[in-house]
DNA sequence: AGAATTCATAGTAAATTGCTTGGGATTCCG
DNA sequence: CGGAATCCCAAGCAATTTACTATGAATTCT
């Protein structure tokens, strides 16, 4: 029940973005530097980010990539389920796909597994990267801005 | 975010030991049988489950295993993490290690995987064999007993 | 022109998963 | 008592997934 290093770091990614959000686009060089990871690993993930609609890019020097909605629109579910694919413990519980098991309706496994399933979602579905920028705030009020 | 087949099977397999709770060690091949795997694969999980406790087992001809406490005294988050180890979405959630990040105080992101993870964990330490019973017996009320 | 960037595709080493294989130890039953 | 049934233990292994790296083309700013 872990999550892979895309949806690790592309949450973190992300949140980069939220901070810098309304202030033009950010090169993924200056994130990977920071969180201490290779540009070419963070521009496949921005790539599914992009075909998701999350982020836009802008091509070419000073080009670099920004959030196409508002922090507040953005969930932390959005990016893992974009990075990791849809949250389900087990294969019969992935949401939108019929791959109906013929015991689906008498298995008390499955139950199980959908309640996880719901718990996570019901979790990163209600955290947005304004969220997360106003905990971030708020943890490091007074001082330095601890950086992530 | 997916449980692995130990993970699965384990609470399958441990489901069909609080049906017969009371009636006598059930041998693996039966349960391999019903779940359509391997006896061997199945032993590999067993021989983890013994070791905490879960359950306890009876060698030699018309041998088998049971389970060690109540179905009301088992939860499937005993069996998932006995399987699977501690739920944590990242390295630096997992409960009681001392993994801790010198960031901790000041990552939000770590505050998210901590949320993923005492949610599941919240689901998972609710339900126990015996409620999976009954459910089982409300949901196949009426008629056939349906298999797992 | 040249530097900085995104975009696209392919390759790959290491780890993990999901088993299989082979054999030993113990206990019941006839 | 012998053999079948069962648990116990350790290794091996193929397939898949993970977490990158490599290479180079396309685009845009200065």
């Amino acid at each position: 029940m872990k999550l892979s290093t895309k949806g690790r770091y592309g949450v973190k990614a992300m949140f980069e973005l939220a901070l810098a959000f309304g202030e033009g686009p950010i090169a993924l060089n200056s994130i990977a530097e920071k969180q201490n990871l290779s540009v070419h690993y963070l521009e496949q993930l921005f790539a599914s980010l992009r075909k998701a609609g999350l982020v836009k890019s802008i091509r070419g020097a000073q080009g670099g990539y920004m959030l196409s909605k508002k922090p507040e629109e953005i969930t932390v579910g959005d990016i893992i389920r974009t990075l990791e694919g849809p949250v389900a413990p087990s294969e019969c519980v992935i949401e939108d796909e019929k791959t109906e098991c013929y015991k689906a309706d008498y298995c008390v496994t499955r139950t199980i597994w959908e309640r996880i399933r719901d718990s996570i979602n019901a979790v990163v579905d209600n955290i947005t990267l304004q969220d997360m920028i106003n905990d971030y705030k708020k943890i490091n009020k007074d001082g330095y801005m601890y950086y992530i």
